[in-house]
This record gives C-alpha cells, structure tokens and sequence, in this order.
DNA sequence: TATTAGTGTAACATATAAATTACATAAAGG
DNA sequence: CCTTTATGTAATTTATATGTTACACTAATA
C-alpha cells in the first residue's frame, strides 16, 4: 500500500502530529499510513487529501499491477 | 459517504453481484457502498475503479465542503 | 550532558468494515 | 403462475483500522 502522503506532507511544511490533528486522527496512524503498513479509510484518504491540498489521485493511486489485462486507463 | 459507484458500474454494464466478485467482496457490500452507507478501505476503492476502469477521483473524489479553511473538520 | 522534537513500533482495547446468512421486493421470462 | 435475476436490508460474526499507552532511537539545541 505506497503512497504519496510522506512527501505531500512534507511539502506543506507538517508533522505527522499535525496533520494527524488536522485530520483527526493518532500520529501513530498517519506514521503507518505512510509506511505503507495499512490500509486507510476513504474518509480518512479524503481528510489526508484535503490537508495537503491535492486530490486522491495524487496522494492515492496506484496503478493497476501487470498480470490484468490492462484497458487502458487515461 | 456519497461516490459515483453505481454509474461508473452501470457504464461498464456490471451487476453488483458481477462487480463484487472482481474486486473479491460480497454483493452487499458493494451494495452499501454504492447506497453511500459506508466508508471503505483504500484498498476496496482502488479494485473498484480498476474494475470500472476510472481513476480514485473520478469514482471518489468530494470536495472540501464549505467552511474549508482547516479549523475543525469533523 | 540532558532535553526536546520528530519519528518508528509494539501490545492491547475499541470501533467499524466486511463476511455470512437470511429474508424481502420487483421485474423479466418460461 | 413460477422461477430466476438484480437489488435492498437486517442480524450476527469476524477481520482489521484506529486509539491508547508506552518505549525506543536520532538529531538538534540549550
């Protein structure tokens, strides 16, 4: 579960503990959250998103792993 | 909790049932998901829009609600 | 030193996503 | 009619996200 949240936070200038406050959560939580050790809420995903001031796309997605048959995606 | 699951499954002319055993959970739970009654894992999202084919914002994406300047969300 | 800020992580408890089972309705087709 | 398909939903159970508390380490700084 990668994702962008270290760095979108970084670049906002936040701690994890500030952003944990910010989204209302533990700082422990957002610590496993960008050590890719779990598997975050929508809600959650959103509140991160809205934090840092991007979309889910940016912080959140993953492309699809080879082994799909792969339709094109944008 | 409202998202644009249903139509991007009806786009890709999946039953919920049908959507359900792509992205490896049950019927109701897609269900709920679609009714806005809950809140799913990243993990979840991300099967759902590779199985319709759409990106995380494109199926998920809400923006901020007014009152978005970061005091208090929630 | 030692003290603090920022972070990683472990153990245990709690809240809730998701599974399971079941029953209901409506529509379509035989 | 009857049966199947698609869907909504409720009750109960199970799995896991998240909270709480605690201890560890590093880097900076007084």
């Amino acid at each position: 579960m990668n994702n962008h949240v270290k760095i979108a936070r970084v670049q906002v200038d936040l701690t994890q503990k500030q952003l944990a406050d910010k989204v209302g959560v533990t700082r422990q939580t957002i610590s496993l959250i960008e050590k890719g050790n779990y598997n975050p809420s929508l809600k959650l995903c959103l509140e991160i998103c809205y934090a840092v001031n991007k979309t889910l796309d940016e912080v959140f997605w993953i492309e699809r792993e080879s082994g799909h048959h792969e339709k094109n995606k944008r």
